[in-house]
DNA sequence: TGCTTGACATAAT
DNA sequence: CATTATGCCAAGC
C-alpha cells in the first residue's frame, strides 16, 4: 500500500479521538503518537480535510504555542476556543491555554523525574 | 506534471 | 520573549 494513502490520515484521526475531554494536544505530538514524526503539518492538514459531523474532537489539537491555530477563515479559531473552552479549558489573557495544565499525557509516565520530553 | 502554499515545529537571531 | 529562516509532506492549481 503506498504510504501516502488516507490511511494516514486514519491514523491521525485515530490519535486525536484519543484525546480526552478538558485536554489538549499539539499538532506535533499528535504526529509523533500517529507515527508521523516531525511531520505536523500533515496533522494540521487533516484536520483541514475533515467532514463538518465528524466524531473526530479536532478542536483539542492546538499548536505547540499553546494557541489555537489561525485559520484561513477568519472566526474559525473563535468556534474551536469556545469548544474548548466548554470542556473546561482555560484561556489567558494572551489567548493562550496552560499547556502544562491541560496538556494531554498518553500514556503512563515513567513516574519521578521523567517530567522532561524529548527535544 | 511541476511549483506554491499550508489548522506546524524547532533552532537561530 | 518575538521574529526570521528552514525542513517536512501533501494538496491545490
Amino acid at each position: 500500500m503506498t504510504p501516502s494513502s488516507s490511511r494516514t490520515y486514519e491514523r491521525i484521526y485515530a490519535v486525536v479521538r484519543r484525546i480526552p475531554a478538558g485536554r489538549v494536544a499539539t499538532y506535533g505530538q499528535v504526529a509523533e503518537l500517529a507515527g508521523l514524526p516531525g511531520h505536523a503539518r500533515q496533522v494540521g492538514y487533516a484536520m483541514h480535510a475533515l467532514p463538518h459531523g465528524t466524531t473526530v474532537p479536532w478542536h483539542r489539537v492546538i499548536n505547540a504555542k499553546g494557541e489555537v491555530s489561525r485559520r484561513r477563515r477568519p472566526g474559525g479559531e473563535l468556534s474551536q476556543r469556545m469548544l474548548l473552552e466548554e470542556e473546561g479549558v482555560g484561556f489567558d489573557l494572551r489567548g493562550r491555554v496552560a499547556l502544562g495544565r491541560v496538556r494531554w499525557r498518553p500514556r503512563g509516565r515513567v513516574r519521578g523525574v521523567g517530567a522532561r520530553r524529548a527535544s
